[in-house]
DNA sequence: CATGAATGAGCCTTCATTCAT
DNA sequence: AATGAATGAAGGCTCATTCAT
């Protein structure tokens, strides 16, 4: 009756259900709850008790991409200099977002539906207007553009990667050329 | 055994599929076949004879909108100042994105798969693929962006204005205002 | 593009599903648009086409039982003494309701999916009324209940046939004696 | 090897889950022995134990209504007037029908699978058929009706009551004014 | 050419019951 | 005894596409 500490089969039963969630989401599968119970040799109210909805295994699945942001945003705050740090900052952004599709979906949907993910955005959002704000500070971002916009603009940007090229390669490659001219915009 | 010389009932019935596929698009509704025919008063099959796939359909939609473009991208061609040609033109077919779903649809596909759709975006491309040039030509584009590049950025860009406003007016302004950063960036 | 004449053979499907339902209602199965689908050799879109929710279908089956009880109502009201007819439309009411369980389920639901049904329903309380009014106003009823009360009670009495006995005949039998205690209620 | 003389934490589960169940048959839920479960705050084995189907929760649902009936008919028979102790207590049943519909369900179900209910239900048909052939050796019964037949009948006024109504007090005056006829018709 | 009925795979979701802990 | 995670059959419904008329 205690809130339970998490069962150790239970636990492995939700790991190999994020993860077979996780290589569908690489392939670009759309996560269909059933595929993922029978990949996932699992019974489909299994993955329904984990997660009751596919947003909700496609925030999980997107997780540890958004801690790792935050982690890299918290460094980027304590580089000296703003323009580099938010630039750097960027780069590692677009590069998981193209390396993790689910980044992208997750920060491009209207909405979040669990508090973990909901949480880790707004933490992000909060570290990424200020790596842009202090660049801005610093005279380095002349445009007024925001991180509420810039955001969608670095979906936009993966976005038009993936259509840009089909292997992994060549959509780095796309991804960070398209930075490159957007950065050079924000810098004015 | 020539191509009959199209009966005017059937073109009638076409013209139908394709108001009714337009209105559905510029909704953001998707286009289902069976969908289309019902509002259109018309046989599936009817629908199916005349756009065997959806995508057929799409492209259909697509071409006044990239009939437009070739137009304007032609007039621009003729105008003097290459930099205020080309943003001119971008700035066109940014609206042109944003006010008519199918055009980004059309021009994000990997494929198209009506000749006709083909050649228009070919000569869209060379077309615009000119104003680049001429713009770089003239020292105004500074940087190595090819208009293979700027598509995609395009269509990248509509899609952010997408996420980040939800009415027509907001999706126009946000996307003038990533257009403007983009160009800016080109500009160098 | 004129409403169709119905066809011969979608009618031919339609009536397989409704005589396979015919034979569920009958043998007290609830009604799943899937089994019936396949009893009726028929796909399951078929059955949504034709009969979009269960209620629709189980409304179809009860139509023509419906209809006869109907024309059963109007004969009475012909009839010279007011209780007799009364009392003789009852018993076959009655025995429609134990031998057609359709009936009691449709009248004993708290609305009508389909107008043709909700059509006959309210002709038939219209004229069960009428035969209830005409034997109180002959001073044969002298308790205060209307059909309004009635039809509930008719269907508490199949539903107490239903619970006495298993087989049709013992039904029948029960069904009739509880009716008779009823009749004899209101008769005062 | 004898059975063990219930734990203490035992019984309190078992009443908790007996709690949420009586609370749950009120409301008309059906009774679902996960959301038992996770009412009761209980694990679903832990219902299964006490209950192995959901009958035999019903019916311990059931069995203080039929207790406090079965208490009621030993009085009732201890009074004077044969027929008003016989309406008194159908009053009472009816009352306590549709008040608690665990009633009604375990006396219209074909069988009982706990022995108490079945104890008590063999009880309460013996003294229930005493009222009413007391009430016909003095006349007041002159119809052939048993008590066999009597209580399938006063499921089907609950039924009807429960048709014709949708608040507790409009089916308390239904099913009232329904059994009133019914003893109308038996007392002739 | 046109119609629209028919198909049936496929996805989603729920629930009674079992079983490992 | 108790827990609650896991199961998977079962049912509901939709939709792209085919085919008889």
């Amino acid at each position: 009756m205690t809130s339970a500490p998490i069962r150790k089969d239970a636990a492995r039963n939700r790991q190999r259900i994020v993860d077979v969630a996780r290589r569908l989401v690489d392939d670009g599968t759309p996560l269909q709850l059933n595929d993922v119970a029978r990949l996932a040799s699992v019974g489909v109210a299994t993955v329904y008790r984990h997660f009751p909805t596919p947003e909700a295994l496609m925030e999980t699945v997107a997780a540890p991409g958004l801690e790792a942001l935050v982690a890299r945003a918290e460094r980027a705050l304590t580089e000296e200099d703003p323009w580099t740090a938010l630039t750097g900052f960027l780069d590692v952004t677009l590069e998981a977002q193209l390396t993790d599709p689910s980044l992208t979906i997750v920060r491009a949907a209207p909405a979040r539906v669990l508090p973990r993910t909901e949480e880790l955005a707004t933490e992000l959002d909060s570290l990424a207007g200020r790596l842009l704000d202090r660049a801005r500070a610093a005279g380095a971002v002349r445009t007024v553009v925001t991180w509420d916009d810039l955001l969608p603009l670095m979906c936009g940007i993966a976005f038009a990667a993936n259509i840009h090229a089909d292997d992994q390669q060549a959509r780095l490659e796309s991804g960070r050329r398209y930075l490159e001219v957007v950065l050079q915009g924000l810098h004015g």
